[in-house]
DNA sequence: AAGTGGTCTAGACCACGTT
DNA sequence: ACGTGGTCTAGACCACTTT
């Protein structure tokens, strides 16, 4: 029709309706669309992107789940905020990437790295042999130069292997593997608890002990559902938070550094 | 076609896709269908329910953001994991019901309760004017008659005069406020930190100061996107923590008591 | 009563994984 | 080469909000 193929089908690499729902994105930043205000009936906007309804609903539906618009029935959608700069489904992929999305300078190091036989805990969490090795790191992260978290991951046999050869200092193991290796993290369970700061946590995040550390246990899974790490998470509380949001179907979910207050 | 009412649109009260994705979610439950099992083809699944394609695409959608089946392009779907019993979409709206749900026993009663001018933090957290007056809400919570949690609650004055006449010891103000009101709570900001327990959360709850403490921000909205709440939670860390979910488009989230290990 | 969004139909083409 | 899922079309009916 207009298209950079021919018609049908996706075009290019990336859907029709989420470039539709980017471009939506765009007026609401650019404030052609202002927080409060109506946005045009779906009909109207299949005619002026020269779609099909159904099209122009899956990329509503997108900004809908996110909390971007509002979704009643038979209520005309409203514009319910600015979306955040990076779209924030893709967010919680890796600290180190949400770091450079936000302008931040992202480090880390690797303290420790050894195999060990992954026991029961571990196994189950990752879907492999309780008997078999997984490569068990220890990393202390960093943010614009100062320490804010401690990191304890298990990587299968597989991907431990990858993970091994890897530079101690390397900025972000998720992008590596992505890129290099074509391993791509897709999703994850999360549990978020609290703890307060050891002596091992107080050496390795240069504070005092007994301050409060947010504790946040990770399974991250690849699209085809195979679990790629387990991780256990401790976060300075008063210089990094998390953040979630959860409407109808999506959650977009990220992280906060001390002071930010962009989310709620 | 062979339907309730009579063909096309919404026939009951439930969608069709979703009573579909229901129907898939319990032959996992039951067995029928195991874990690392295909999924039959969408085609033929369509064929045996009676629905046109599309229909069975939005039900597998369902389960495929929630991390119960796998979804790649091209690939045959498997089954990745047995679905939770209450449909965790839902559960994040309120702990009661979340409690409920989970054969627990809610309990809660009202600390303190009083009118306040918004101020500047609360106002922007759920768009009112700073100047106006919101009902601030403290309480306690328990789980099974063992106090867990402190909720400290402000609710915009539309809402503050419904919460003030409900008694003190109610088990879930967010299902009176759904019941009798039809205030309906539709998605939330979160945003998760962690602090230690001070002199007041210590008598509140019953437990020695300097315990680690879940820190739990939380704005709740309506369908509309109409902020109903803002609240702070804190939650005694070693007994209950919060597991959230994300996937390519769905997140679910809720609660974990101690010693549960069925999300990770 | 009119308009809008939510749901559904019955097809089609294409990218991708599998054979 | 084939099957499958992801995307898209061009319609329709119904529930709900708004006027």
């Amino acid at each position: 029709m207009g298209n950079g193929t021919d018609g049908r089908g996706a075009s290019a690499s990336v859907a029709r309706y989420e470039r539709i729902a980017d471009q939506v994105r765009n007026e609401i930043r650019n404030g052609e669309l202002k927080v409060g205000d109506f946005l045009a009936s779906e009909a109207s906007l299949a005619k002026s992107f020269e779609v099909s309804p159904g099209t122009v609903r899956e990329a509503l539906r997108l900004l809908v789940s996110d909390g971007t618009l509002s979704g009643r029935r038979g209520a005309r959608k409203t514009v319910l905020r600015i979306p955040r700069p990076a779209s924030t489904q893709e967010e919680f992929r890796s600290f180190a990437q949400w770091a450079t999305a936000h302008g931040r300078q992202p480090g880390g190091r690797v303290v420790e790295q050894q195999w060990q036989i992954a026991g029961e805990e571990t196994g189950s969490a990752i879907k492999v042999d309780p008997r078999s090795r997984v490569l068990r790191v220890l990393r202390v992260r960093s943010l614009d130069g100062e320490r804010v978290m401690v990191e304890r991951t298990s990587y299968p046999e597989r991907l431990g292997i990858l993970v091994e050869s890897m530079p101690p200092d390397l900025e972000s193991v998720t992008r590596e593997l992505a890129d290099v290796h074509d391993i791509v993290f897709a999703g994850a369970d999360h549990v978020f608890s609290a703890t307060v700061c050891g002596q091992q946590d107080a050496a390795l995040l240069g504070v005092a002990r007994g301050r409060p550390l947010l504790r946040h246990l990770r399974v991250s899974r690849s699209a085809a559902g195979e679990p790629l790490e387990v991780s256990e998470d401790r976060y300075l509380a008063n210089i990094l938070s998390v953040a979630v949001s959860n409407g109808r179907n999506v959650n977009a979910i990220g992280w906060l550094s001390a002071g930010e207050s962009g989310w709620l």
